[in-house]
DNA sequence: TTTACTGTTAGGAC
DNA sequence: TGTCCTAACAGTAA
């Protein structure tokens, strides 16, 4: 379930387990219409050690030192995770990073909307990409002027990977949801003040998430993420959960207190 | 059997 | 040129 607080937590789990240990070699499970690193990349890994992770956005990084990346994206239904050799392997394992002494990283990915790609240069990478900054990171000003000067539906801003990198559907939709505005008001309509409450709600949100790692149960009852159905009863006033389609994306909302359009 | 899905991006409309 | 929007991607699970 990634955004970027399941890709945060993802990389503390590779923080945890897959660094500092020499890597053997790697193990590819069924791989049609998946990318993942050719025969030639990954030998440019064997023999060294990762050395340091970094994330930006929902795009994550494992580095050895003073040579290549190893970028994993989760795309809409990824994960990883370490685990012990011969340890009972779930389904879906695409890609497997074995390390000597028996811990295996593995990337799970049903939907094979994910990828892992060998990378020679982080910021690089993210500069031809176009990311913006960090969800995490960005500041009021900068927040402000992208996000609040987009001319439309405020949520598809909120998406944009080029403006903010790290919010997804789920995020998105618990920030507009807390902080009382349609999904669909148009960004440059916003007052001020309100563009820069939505920043704080989102930063709130996403350390808030990040500090659970990443585990839904973990938060406040009162939140969206637990009440994401058509009829449900809002939370924060005597409305209903309503279900739309925003910028291509399925929304929830509660139109009685979420305004803006 | 049908439908929806938490991300990304190419291509088209304006 | 830039910005925005839609559809499509592949496979699973409800």
């Amino acid at each position: 379930m990634p955004e970027l607080p399941e890709c945060e937590a993802a990389r503390r789990r590779i923080d945890a387990g897959a660094l500092h240990r020499t890597i053997e070699g790697f193990d590819l499970g069924e791989v049609s219409h998946v990318e993942l690193p050719s025969e030639d990349e990954r030998a440019r890994f064997v023999g060294t050690q990762f050395s340091r992770t970094h994330r930006h956005g929902k795009y994550i990084f494992v580095g050895s030192k003073d040579g290549p990346w190893l970028h994993i994206h989760l795309g809409m239904a990824g994960s990883v995770r370490v685990l012990e050799e011969g340890a009972e392997l779930p389904d879906f394992i695409r890609f497997t990073v074995k390390f000597e002494g028996g811990n295996r990283l593995h990337f799970r990915d049903p939907r094979k909307f994910g990828l892992v790609r060998l990378v020679e240069d982080v910021d690089e990478f993210i500069a031809d990409k176009g990311l913006g900054p960090d969800a995490l990171e960005i500041g009021d000003n900068a927040f402000s002027e992208t996000i609040g000067k987009t001319k439309g539906a405020i949520k598809s801003a909120l998406l944009s990977q080029k403006k903010l990198a790290g919010v997804g559907n789920l995020w998105a939709d618990e920030a507009l949801y807390r902080t009382g505005i349609d999904p669909e008001a148009k960004a440059n309509k916003l007052e001020a003040g309100k563009v820069s409450e939505l920043h704080r709600a989102v930063r709130d949100i996403l350390r808030a998430v990040v500090d659970t790692d990443a585990t839904y149960s973990k938060l406040p009852d009162d939140w969206l993420i637990h009440h994401r159905e058509d009829g449900d009863a809002c939370t924060r006033c005597d409305g209903k959960i309503t279900k739309k389609t925003v910028g291509g994306r399925t929304s929830y909302y509660c139109p009685d207190h979420q305004s803006g359009t």
